[in-house]
DNA sequence: GAAAAATATGAACAGATATTCATATAATAA
DNA sequence: TTATTATATGAATATCTGTTCATATTTTTC
């Protein structure tokens, strides 16, 4: 494998590691609202089911300041991980693609069968 | 989801995300030795596709110093990433379960696409 | 235009941790 | 028994980064 592909997933996996970035991302992928066809949102990773929410919202949800939110939101976004759109004077963020609802699926199968 | 299984999946991703743990672990699923019957030994998650390697294995493979090598294999290990085995006075790891490859070929999958 | 709301940013600090060096332990070979 | 090989461990250091505080920017409302 490639020293570059190693240093991309490096970063990706630090990124997605920490507890604030976590719950942001959690609550991105929270799907409550979605009303995909697909009968499986829980697990399933398509597009349609990523739900986009504003700093605010996502500051109330993950219960922490809005600075540090939008400094995450940021690291997020460098990642690569999740996108914006501008709403007035709203920022919405939503996770960029499947790929992040799947690894958190399978990171949360394999913590629960741990215990 | 729950606070504590919130920490676990960030100590999960944490533990991968380091490069040198990560070379460790992309070295025990190198599926060049692996004679399973599966025919898609690249991507599946199957434990008979989980080679072991012995420490002076794994060290030559990511060009690490020997006692980082073990300090790294150490954090894998209590973090219940890999298991091992001793024989003689050589000691064995391999990656206890499948749900590390998936990870790891999502991951992988995820940058690769960025690019 | 002024005030308020929403978000972003810069600097500073504190805590965590990856790496190295030296050394210890354990098993094998001579 | 001594030497050698294989692995583990403890301590120290240096780097990194998550969080907070203060403040800036942008948009909306009055």
């Amino acid at each position: 494998m490639k020293k570059e592909t190693i240093n991309s997933i490096s970063t990706l996996l630090a990124t997605m590691s920490d507890k604030t970035r976590l719950k942001i991302m959690l609550s991105l992928l929270d799907d409550s609202r979605c009303s995909c066809p697909c009968d499986n949102c829980g697990s399933c990773s398509h597009l349609c089911c990523m739900i986009s929410k504003c700093v605010s919202e996502i500051v109330i949800e993950v219960n922490a300041e809005q600075s540090l939110v939008s400094h995450q939101l940021k690291v997020l976004k460098d990642a690569g991980i999740v996108e914006s759109r501008k709403e007035g004077n709203k920022m919405y963020y939503s996770l960029k693609d499947g790929h992040i609802k799947q690894l958190l699926r399978i990171a949360e199968e394999h913590v629960e069968e741990e215990r």
